[in-house]
DNA sequence: AATTGACATGAAACCCATTTCATAACGTAA
DNA sequence: TTACGTTATGAAATGGGTTTCATGTCAATT
């Protein structure tokens, strides 16, 4: 491999004017700049980034972590990452964890090492303690409504759409009313879990704690949700299901079993995927690739800021 | 921050020690080792990583190109492949193309750069030939059944899968079968083609170009290919649809115009995509995780291979 | 004629870890 | 006693760019 010494030989010049042709610095005479770029020619030169990513200390690469892609979710919000990413001429290094520390851990460690510029967490199962420590080797950018100042983040207020979610479904005379959920755990999980909760203090209705239903993430995992209801002594009258691909895993359940929505059950999804509309499921729609698009340019800003993302209620053919 | 000097200086040791004991080097006294790793813990030292792809010449990357990942088809392969990358200690860098060219050049560029030590090309939209000048950069591993023995291959024979499926749908009576598919460029969509059009020399029936549906990538692609069908004088009354999530919502619009499937409509889907089971649709599975852990194989390899996958129908309910 | 500033150029320092090579001490086999 | 292998250590070269600094030329101002 030819390399930029080489170059300049072959060019009759210095290292430092090649440099400069090649980053279009000025003074540079015309004809060695011809020279230059006709040795560039001749020998296909390409410069070795990792020198230029260890000199500059920076590689503009931001690592994004999330558990898994395949998943309307996570791909929306990734989606929106990548697609600003090329505008900023970054790009992405994907870190899929299945919510395992250890590789939440490699992704902060390469943040440490500066092979990545700033570090993207989309869903974590990491203490929020040992990522904070991480801050000081670059920025990193949150997808959750944490109170830190020390990290950007751009979030769905989850407590208060879960709140207006069951407060629409009071409305239309559901008592009864469960969620299925990825996880109990992490930040937006706890906030859908107090609305909850708060919710049935405030109407006065029994909490049930078998109307949650955790795991839900898959379009299959909606079969399972129909079996658990069937199982039941009295099944909740509508859901929330914090993913419309799990909600038409459920109306499709229901139809095989001809269990009516919305009149045996009521359903909201969340997200507004694609499936959604084409089965008409009534939905939260939270617009993930703008999600991912500020995420990204948080990632990139010195400064630091928190966005919250505003959804709105779709209403279709489920409630 | 703190580099390999410091830390040698505080343990007293030159440098080259400290590097021996960063790396499980053996001519190291207890002493020594001990006082560099206690160094490393008092200033929290971390090697900078590019000084070491530097000098090493090698990344530990590897950049997966393909055209979006929302997408089971390609979520699933990249599934496959992060996977592997994993457990083999390699980070996946992406490149979503949308099929653009210059996104893919891009892609080629950083490999010249040695940004990342190879490429896997998923699907592409640049010219072979112009791929073939970059293969002295790096290994390239492709998705596709082409003759170079010079790239890596795992593929689908997507002539003989189409010759399959089109004799199946034969004896099952269809003699007016078409087919939905992504994009009509591209080495797996010419294979497709010239299998269809053989199938209808050999049984010496009409070829009829407006079968070819076009541009059926996503879910809601489903849809517009009923409406297409619908305006058609003398419409098949079979599909073979290139991927599961368009065929489901093929199903699904036809449940809307009650358009009976199979006795209306027979499809075959591809892939066997998680909402394929659900929906019950017939189709050919494709182990696209085993695809992509086999491109990952081959791109860290330095053997050239070639990997044929096998697929199988599965029957279900739509033909 | 003297000063100033714009343009041009290259040597050398710098980024930071790995690896080769030279050197030395020590123990063991011939 | 000599020769050789093993262990231990660090100086210096290496990978390949970017940037600072010093120096020089030439034209425009004072």
């Amino acid at each position: 491999m030819t390399n930029i010494k080489d170059v300049a030989k072959m060019a009759g010049v210095s290292v430092t004017t090649v440099s400069r042709v090649l980053n279009n610095h000025p003074y540079v005479s015309e004809a060695k700049r011809k020279a230059v770029i006709h040795a560039i020619r001749m020998t296909n030169y390409q410069k070795n980034i990792n020198a230029v990513h260890l000199i500059k200390g920076k590689t503009n690469l931001i690592g994004v972590v999330l558990p898994y892609f395949d998943h309307p979710y996570f791909s929306l919000v990734l989606k929106g990452i990548t697609n600003q990413a090329i505008k900023k001429n970054y790009k992405i290094v994907l870190f899929q964890t299945d919510y395992r520390e250890e590789r939440e851990i490699e992704a902060l460690q390469m943040l440490k090492q500066k092979q990545i510029d700033a570090l993207i967490i989309c869903s974590r199962a990491t203490d929020l303690s040992i990522i904070e420590d991480h801050l000081q080797f670059g920025p990193i950018v949150l997808c959750e409504d944490i109170k830190s100042r020390k990290f950007s983040t751009t979030f769905v207020n989850h407590y208060t759409v879960f709140h207006k979610a069951l407060a629409f479904l009071h409305e239309k005379g559901h008592r009864k009313i469960g969620y299925c959920i990825g996880r109990t755990s992490g930040t937006n999980s706890h906030m859908r879990e107090l609305a909850y909760r708060e919710f049935h203090e405030k109407y006065h209705l029994p909490y049930r704690p078998e109307y949650i239903i955790d795991q839900c993430i898959y379009f299959g995992d909606g079969e399972k949700v129909i079996e658990k209801l069937t199982t039941m002594m009295d099944p909740p009258t509508a859901l929330l299901v914090t993913s419309d691909q799990v909600a038409a895993g459920i109306v499709i359940s229901c139809q095989k079993r001809k269990i009516s929505i919305p009149d045996d059950l009521a359903i909201i999804g969340f997200n507004n995927e694609p499936i959604a509309e084409m089965m008409n499921i009534t939905t939260i729609e939270i617009p993930l690739m703008e999600m991912g698009k500020n995420l990204f340019l948080q990632a990139i800003d010195e400064e630091i800021s928190s966005k919250e993302i505003i959804v709105k209620l779709i209403e279709r053919g489920t409630v």
